[in-house]
DNA sequence: CCTTAATATTCCTTGACAAGTATATGCCCT
DNA sequence: AGGGCATATACTTGTCAAGGAATATTAAGG
C-alpha cells in the first residue's frame, strides 16, 4: 500500500482523480507521460484497490476508491496524537515565556486548529 | 518522503518510537533485525528528518520528529475531503432506502464520526 | 593503554521496479 | 469486413535500494 503511493507518477494520478474521473488519455496528456506508463500505473493502482474503472466505448474511465488511502490515514493516527502532544508542550512553553518575559507583545498568533 | 515510509522495517521503527525514545539496541531486539540493518534505516530516517538522535555514553537514543509525517498528513487532506463526501452520499442513499422500505428495522448503526 | 560494548560504515550481491519499444486486444464507424 | 482510435500487455534494459558479512569508529572502565 505504501509502496504504491511511493511512486510520484502514481501520486500524481491519484491527485488528478480526486477532482473527477478521467480517461487514460486525459491522464496521459495532463501528466505528459507515455500511454503505456499510464496504463501500467493504473493497473497497479487498480489491483491495489486505489482506483476502479468503467468502460465508455473505447475509453476507460478511472475513478478513485477511498479505502486504501483511508488505511494510510489510519496508520497516521498514532503519530497525530504524538505531534499534537508536542504542539501542546510547545504552547505551554511559549505561554510560560510570555508570562516571564512580558516584552514586545508582537502578535504571536496562537489558536486551536479545527 | 513517501519512499522512506514505504519500507516496512522503517515504518516499524517509527511505530516503536511513537511511544518513547529507544536506543539502537532496543530497536534491534524488539524488531528482531540485524544491527547494521537498524543503523542503516535509522540513518535514512534521520537524513530525511523523521528522527533525531542524542548521545548517551556509547548508545544513541533516537526519537521521533513530527514534521515529515505531518507533510504526509497534509498530502492526504484532499482525499479526506473526497471520501467524506462519499460517506455523505452513502448516508443519503441509505436514508432514502430506510424511508422507501420500512421493513425489518434491524439496527443498522449510523452515526457521525468525531 | 587495552578491552569490551554500542553503533556506524563499507563492500558486495541480489531482487524489484520503472520506462521504452513494440505489439496485441477491443471497440467504433463506414 | 476493414481501418483507425483507445487501451492493454510483453519483453528488455538500466537503476537503485535492502540485506548480509566484515570492518571501522567511538566511548567507558579497569
Amino acid at each position: 500500500m505504501f509502496e504504491i503511493i511511493a511512486e510520484p507518477n502514481r501520486r500524481a494520478i491519484l491527485s488528478l482523480l480526486v477532482s473527477s474521473q478521467q480517461s487514460v488519455g486525459d491522464i496521459e496528456r495532463q501528466l505528459r507521460m507515455s500511454q503505456p506508463a499510464v496504463s501500467k500505473h493504473l493497473r497497479v493502482l487498480r489491483e491495489a484497490g486505489f482506483v476502479e474503472s468503467t468502460v465508455d466505448a473505447q475509453r476507460r474511465l478511472y475513478r478513485l476508491k477511498p479505502e486504501p488511502l483511508q488505511e494510510v490515514d489510519a496508520w497516521l493516527a498514532p503519530f497525530r496524537r504524538f505531534w499534537s502532544a508536542h504542539v501542546d508542550a510547545l504552547e505551554r512553553h511559549l505561554d510560560r515565556m510570555d508570562q516571564s518575559t512580558p516584552k514586545k507583545r508582537k502578535t504571536r498568533g496562537r489558536a486551536k486548529a479545527l
